[in-house]
DNA sequence: TATCATACCTGCTTA
DNA sequence: CTAAGCAGGTATGAT
């Protein structure tokens, strides 16, 4: 279950490009920016492969060897925007459908960063060095306006608006999760309870509140 | 729809060891027992192989070859119970899955002898030669007691315990299937029905009645 | 083109 | 909690 609150943003005027980048996980600090992908379901569903859209494909990532079985293709190792973690999956080129695929590994990555259809994946490199980042879609929820409130009502409002949700299960480890979230900066805690964090074009400030 | 009927055994005590095992079709006759497994769904479904449990792999069967393709794995030829028929096995180790299998040739195994999910397959071994066997599993279906009855009488039980069953869908071909499981010893027609054969450790005669 | 066979892969499950 | 085993898949070449 999501919904999406919209706040009324505290700064003033549009935010200077570099800045929402950043908070939208875009991978704009490594030096070369080379594609991005709106993921498709398949690409975050059971196929447990991401499909690089083959232009893109040719025109930036090392060609895979075309053989068959472990001597074919490459592992691509790619790194956290922050450069913290890194990202090994299976980059390979499938004959029968023509196209260029990230397979092992990226299972992960879907469910790590918990990747939905709609959202973004971006590929960058600094020289020799891999990137991938990825931002959320936004989200074709109900929009709740939420009035602008003094801090000190801001937990009664919150409150308010959960007692209207069904929460889903539980991740299998909230701890870790939120951890994450919040090392990413895709996700602020507050009151409790972890906001998904997405800028607009607009001045708004959005939360996907995810529970 | 199956039925387990439940007749005493007209023999007294505690049967032989050799005859229960050799009714069952567990392949005691050859010296050395290695080992057994029950088999899934996937191992006589589409993906045509066996999954051997792989601390039995490493106790009793030869070490294939770890290399991919034709260069890896090994040929194993295994004996039928009665030492008529050979089959030849595809042996390899999956290092992907960290699994031993029993590849090409299991199939037309798992067809020849209609094997299905819950049967057992028995290894064995007499020196070097290997022996393979299979048994029906137990029908996990509901146990009928059946009174000791003058054999006059058998028939007319039978037919009114028959007359409470839905009959499933009948095999490809019923007379082939009869044939084969005559010839096999593994089950016993009676009274026009086909009864699938099972000895307990008990002095029991249990009959597994697939209709 | 359809089917089979090999060799990959992965989420559960569990010790 | 972690790691390993494995049941159940997919991809793709061979036939």
């Amino acid at each position: 279950m999501a919904l999406t609150l919209v706040l009324e943003s505290g700064s003033s005027g549009p935010s200077d490009d570099g800045r929402r980048r950043e908070a939208a996980g875009d991978c704009s600090r490594p030096r070369e920016r080379m594609f991005e992908k709106v993921v498709t379901p398949s690409d975050v569903g059971k196929l447990n492969r991401l499909v690089v859209p083959k232009h893109l494909a040719e025109k930036h990532l090392p060609l895979p060897l075309p053989l068959p079985g472990a001597a074919g293709g490459t592992v691509l190792c790619f790194h956290d925007a922050r450069g913290e973690a890194a990202w090994r999956f299976r980059y390979s080129y499938w004959s029968s459908s023509q196209s260029y695929v990230m397979t092992k590994g990226w299972s992960r990555y879907v469910r790590d960063k918990r990747l939905a259809a709609g959202d973004t994946v971006s590929f960058c490199r600094d020289g020799a060095r891999l990137y991938i980042d990825c931002r959320r879609r936004r989200r074709p929820a109900a929009v709740v306006p939420v009035p602008v409130v003094p801090p000190q009502q801001q937990q009664a409002s919150l409150q308010a608006v959960q007692q209207r949700l069904v929460v889903a299960p539980p991740p299998r480890s909230m701890k870790e999760e939120e951890e994450e979230e919040a090392r990413s900066g895709r996700c602020l805690r507050l009151f409790g309870v972890n906001l998904e964090l997405e800028l607009e074009p607009e001045p708004l400030l959005l939360l996907d509140l995810q529970l």
